[in-house]
DNA sequence: ACGCGTAGCGCG
DNA sequence: AAAGCGCGCTACGCGT
């Protein structure tokens, strides 16, 4: 059932030498161990995970990171694991599981994702076994070894099952651990990326690649036009500090040089200056230092942090995978003989607040694929753009602005659905935690908020009433993100499954891209359609497996495309 | 030299 | 038309 793999304790070593070793516990449901502890070097961690995996097999590791990497790198995939990092995070915020010994321990103890530096709380680790050889990886086994693992393993399904809600939680635990397995997996396939067409691209909007520490013919000929047009022979438009006194002596009264401040004002520096701000950007986040630094062999591979956001969506570090600009999407192409198929998930925060509010006229609203327009349909007079901004306004906490002024409509519309994000925010503002659907819970308030409630003062209350409502919208949205993402996060479990189901024909797709609400395979163009229908299927199945039978439906577009600038 | 906060903008 | 959530990255500019 269960197989927990780590560094042996001291007592397995099956030798005094320092080669590093791994061993493999068979434990049950509870943590228990079933048999004797197998213990291996290194150089034959593949061969010997490729020999247990088998259906039904669940890995136990501390991170799917200090593990997986490698074994993909082998040529080795796992079915299922437990991720007892991942889960270690979800368990210490959730208040399903607060109650519960483990629950309370995390509690008291120091949060690895807020302690920059656990070294100073914890004694120093010796360096992980597995950072040699085949094992190559950026973050030590964090020194947990088998029979740690395998104890805090039973913990954690302790408290699942003492918890208020068991099969929400052990969902939600499952869906992040397969979440990690797939984080590996994209890190591992990457991004095809046509460096080729992506420097046609910057020169064609940006000239040829200037030598270091010059500025690309286009740009230079927009700074000039701006030094001609404010008057200003030797200003740098890259300091905003420079450029807001270079308008304001120009007569151009903005407070920022924010681009849609800009837009506002007329002066015939503003076209170019918007022009220069946007070239300027392609220049330094995503230009040729972008391409040398994180496109290699065809492949752009970031890397993916599960969990990363304290709603549950990832997160990613190196080349701002998270956010590739539209601008430069037609550099993402698909092999010869294969193709992309991208899809997302329709107006999926609305609708997981109306399963969260049991709201029947807002799931009547998004019977169609077009949520918003069946909202302008409800109570807006068919104008779809108010109804957009009124509901993200609500999802959002707008009090001011053209959402704010739409708030009472949508509120008598759907008060089912927007008592939900009130009753959130309300508890954020007292200090309150709130939870997702399947349990994930949001931090509890720092203590620098907590000591600026206490304040008595009635200077100080009115930056202790903004800190309240801040914490409100927070926890306004963290109720329908959080929902959001872990849908998200079965929705793609459910599509690696239904890939893997048939392995010899499927080898060959693989999920290279996950972000929020969208996802992206790469697939030879004979399954595109077969991988297509996966994609609807494994939706429909996720909200079933979230939520049982309910009235709402999630429906995605799915496009097979070559270039993912086609994909909208 | 390096660390850090801020401004600004990219994505959902 | 331009506020209100969650992230990452770059450059600037200040501090040490």
């Amino acid at each position: 059932m269960y197989i927990v793999l780590a560094p042996p304790s001291n007592g397995q070593r099956i030798s005094a030498g320092g080669d590093a070793q791994a061993a493999f516990l068979p434990v049950d449901a509870a943590g228990a161990p079933t048999a004797d502890a197998i213990v291996v070097p290194v150089a034959q961690l593949g061969e010997t995970v490729r020999r247990m995996e088998q259906p039904g097999i669940r890995w136990v590791w501390d991170s799917t990171r200090s593990w997986y990497p490698g074994l993909l790198a082998a040529g080795i995939s796992v079915e299922r694991c437990h991720d007892v990092a991942l889960n270690r995070e979800i368990l210490r915020h959730s208040p399903s599981s607060s109650a519960t010994e483990y629950g309370s321990q995390l509690q008291s103890r120091p949060d690895e994702a807020e302690d920059a530096n656990p070294a100073r709380v914890l004694p120093p680790l010796a360096p992980s076994p597995l950072q040699e050889s085949l094992f190559e990886t950026t973050q030590p086994a964090a020194g947990a070894d088998v029979v740690e693992v395998s104890a805090e393993f039973a913990a954690q399904q302790r408290a699942v099952r003492d918890s208020d809600r068991p099969a929400q939680l052990a969902l939600l635990l499952a869906a992040e651990s397969a979440g990690a397995l797939i984080a590996a997996e994209m890190e591992h396939a990457g991004i095809p990326w046509r460096a080729d067409l992506h420097n046609e691209l910057l020169e064609s909007q940006l000239g040829p690649r200037p030598r270091d520490g010059h500025r690309p013919a286009e740009l230079e000929r927009l700074a000039g036009e701006l030094r001609t047009a404010l008057d200003n022979p030797r200003f740098n438009p890259d300091s905003p500090q420079e450029l807001l006194r270079a308008l304001h002596r120009a007569g151009i009264e903005v407070s920022s040089t924010r681009s849609w401040e800009l837009q506002r004002h007329n002066h015939p520096a503003i076209a170019p200056l918007l022009k220069y701000k946007k070239l300027s950007r392609l220049l330094t986040a995503n230009g040729w230092t972008w391409l040398d630094i994180w496109v290699h062999d065809g492949r752009f591979r970031p890397e993916y942090v599960v969990g990363g956001s304290m709603s549950g969506r990832w997160a990613s570090r190196g080349g701002g995978a998270l956010q590739i600009p539209h601008q430069v999407r037609d550099a993402v192409r698909a092999d010869t003989g294969y193709t992309l198929i991208v899809a997302d998930a329709a107006q999926l925060e609305p609708r997981v607040l109306a399963v969260l509010g049991r709201d029947s006229a807002l799931a009547a609203a998004g019977r169609g694929l077009d949520l918003y327009q069946g909202i302008a349909d409800q109570g807006f007079g068919g104008d779809r753009a108010k109804a957009k901004v009124a509901m993200l306004g609500a999802m959002y906490g707008a009090t001011t602005g053209e959402s704010g002024r739409l708030m009472p409509q949508l509120t008598r519309t759907y008060p089912q659905a927007i008592s939900v994000v009130e009753t959130a925010a309300r508890t954020g503002e007292a200090g309150g935690v709130v939870a997702s659907f399947l349990g994930r819970g949001c931090p509890p308030p720092s203590e620098r908020w907590l000591s600026a409630q206490q304040t008595s003062s009635a200077a100080e209350q009115q930056r202790a009433d903004s800190l309240a409502r801040s914490r409100g919208r927070f926890t306004r949205n963290f109720v329908v993100q959080a929902t959001a993402a872990e849908w998200a996060l079965c929705w793609l479990a459910e599509l690696r499954r239904r890939l893997r189901a048939n392995t010899a024909d499927y080898a060959s797709a693989h999920i290279i891209f996950f972000l929020h609400d969208e996802v992206m395979l790469h697939a030879p163009r004979e399954l595109a359609d077969q991988v297509s229908a996966m994609v609807t299927e494994a939706a429909r199945a996720a909200a079933q497996l979230m939520f049982g039978e309910i009235p709402v439906e999630f429906p995605v577009n799915v496009v097979v495309v070559d270039s993912y600038a086609d994909a909208k």
